[in-house]
DNA sequence: TACTAAATAGGAATAATTCTTATATGAGAA
DNA sequence: TTCTCATATAAGAATTATTCCTATTTAGTA
């Protein structure tokens, strides 16, 4: 994705254009593995080596009451962020706490015939996440990040 | 649960009985919604008023090695802790950041015979929860807690 | 170009959690 | 029971992710 598609992001959003901004974008998107603060920090700093953290917080959290961007929290300590707004579960590695992205239509479709089927008494669902605790056969140390 | 029904708790898990543990242990149980690690040290101060923060701290670390309790996260900012190690989800209320435990044997089958016929690649499940996200139609303020 | 609301930089403040170390204690051994 | 020692705790300092504050800058618009 070029300057103007991150640009077009935010307009279509109702976001000013602002490096910052496009800059945390493209982090998002280059990094995989739902960053923290910090690797985003590690990753726009390349670039633009004055970027305020203070600046990347506000950032994340505009990016998430718009929706662009989602939390996701393990049982560390620091929150991560996840760009994919396509419906996914997560998978999460407890050994190199690698987190992947997990798609299955026919899982959703089976959760949600189920969840209409049998409902929460005084509940409305508005969203279901799995999150599918294990770990990999070839388990890769360049996965590792802590 | 009585002192002695608590200390047996401790004994099966090869751990020392000790009055801190015991008090924390007790909280645990008393305490619903999934409580923070403030929350538990109230409840403990209240007949142990010395009793460290940085102690509970160890000793919720030390019951999540044993597999006595869970960490809970939220998209808050602390850490919840969770003693109910039977099978189960959680309903996540965007409202008041309240924790229910969700049990349902139906789904919990569904899921595993689910990932039985579909196996993820190179991934081996330890286990599955789902977070349910959503709202209490009958939304009462006073299991807000924050 | 000028204007204005919004965004950012920079750094201080906050607070949950961890760390450190001296002291105390539980549980088994004698 | 008393002794012993590995382990647990108290107390508070240290750490650190995140938030807050405010002066300055800037994007978008007219």
């Amino acid at each position: 994705m070029n300057y103007s598609e991150l640009a077009n992001v935010l307009t279509q959003n109702n976001l000013k254009v602002t490096p910052q901004r496009v800059a945390v974008l493209e982090a998002l998107m280059s990094l995989k593995d739902h960053p923290n603060a910090d690797a985003i920090k590690e990753f726009v700093h390349k670039n633009h080596p004055n970027l305020a953290v203070g600046t990347i917080y506000n950032i994340l959290e505009t990016f998430c009451e718009k929706k662009i961007i989602r939390k996701v929290k393990t049982d560390r300590d620091f929150m991560r962020y996840d760009i994919e707004m396509h419906r996914h579960h997560h998978l999460y590695c407890e050994e190199c706490d690698y987190i992947e992205n997990y798609y299955d239509e026919e899982l959703d479709k089976l959760l949600q015939e189920y969840f209409n089927r049998k409902k929460i008494p005084n509940f409305n669902i508005k969203d279901i996440n799995l999150q599918i605790l294990g770990n990999y056969n070839d388990h890769n140390p360049i996965k590792k990040k802590y």
